[in-house]
DNA sequence: GTTAAATATATGGTTATCCGTATATTCTAA
DNA sequence: TTAGAATATACGGATAACCATATATTTAAC
């Protein structure tokens, strides 16, 4: 696999307005279930419009939360790997201790037809 | 020691709204490091105004993160064990591995003369 | 009871945050 | 090279959050 990823800086307070937001929260959520998300399944899970969506992706990434990726017409989103440890245990037990939560979201996401397919990770 | 503690509902956009403020953030880590502390000390700690922390940790009794225990003319504040147990870990975690965001709070708090003396919690 | 210390709350002003709408950009397919 | 799909950004307007100041409450000491 690949190195040992350097840790990026991140300042506590501004990693939890980046969580004290109910649709940022929401997509943080769901992203951590289930790995990578693109703007139009985070659209039709959490039933909110394009532009507020990628808004709060968009702060997301520039507070270095999440990476993106782009493939074909479509950018997936992800956690950033070189997030700190503390944070990166903070995303995962809020998602895995809430699920309760994101229900609703994560049924709409299974039950979404056409979602895009993702490029094989592999022999990346 | 007591029996097992009913653990309260919280939800986690209103949590991290508790966590997503610098004052608000600063006092719940020294009160995560420190056990208990009150008004007068996290004055001190931080150098802000008391109607500022007053206010804030109000705010943090109110949603659910604090707890209040009156002492003479002193109010301590500590963190309510009655929290589920994801944000535990997430108050523990970000005061633990960002030791260094309160650094100079602490060399206050330990610099301060005069503080309160606690009543003693055995046989409680 | 009066005073002083510690803490809490009320009020109004300022700033930050969030949103809907409109528009721009990027890519694919023809 | 044009059209359409997916995504990004710009621009006001509305709301929420934060603050300083003033005042109220509670307790202890005298």
């Amino acid at each position: 696999m690949s190195g040992d990823i350097v840790e990026i800086e991140i300042n506590p307070t501004q990693f939890y307005k980046c969580l004290a937001d109910e649709t940022r929260l929401r997509c943080l959520m769901l992203i951590q279930l289930e790995g990578e998300l693109c703007v139009c399944e985070l659209m039709e899970a959490l039933q909110e419009s394009q532009p507020k969506i990628s808004r709060h992706l968009a702060q997301l990434r520039n507070c270095g939360l999440l990476t993106d990726r782009r493939q074909g017409q479509w950018v997936f989103y992800r956690i950033n790997e070189a997030l700190p440890a503390w944070s990166k245990l903070v995303l995962h037990v809020t998602a895995a201790e809430n699920l309760e939560h994101c229900a609703a979201d994560l049924a709409r996401l299974d039950h979404m037809g056409s979602r895009p397919e993702r490029a094989k990770t592999c022999c990346a």
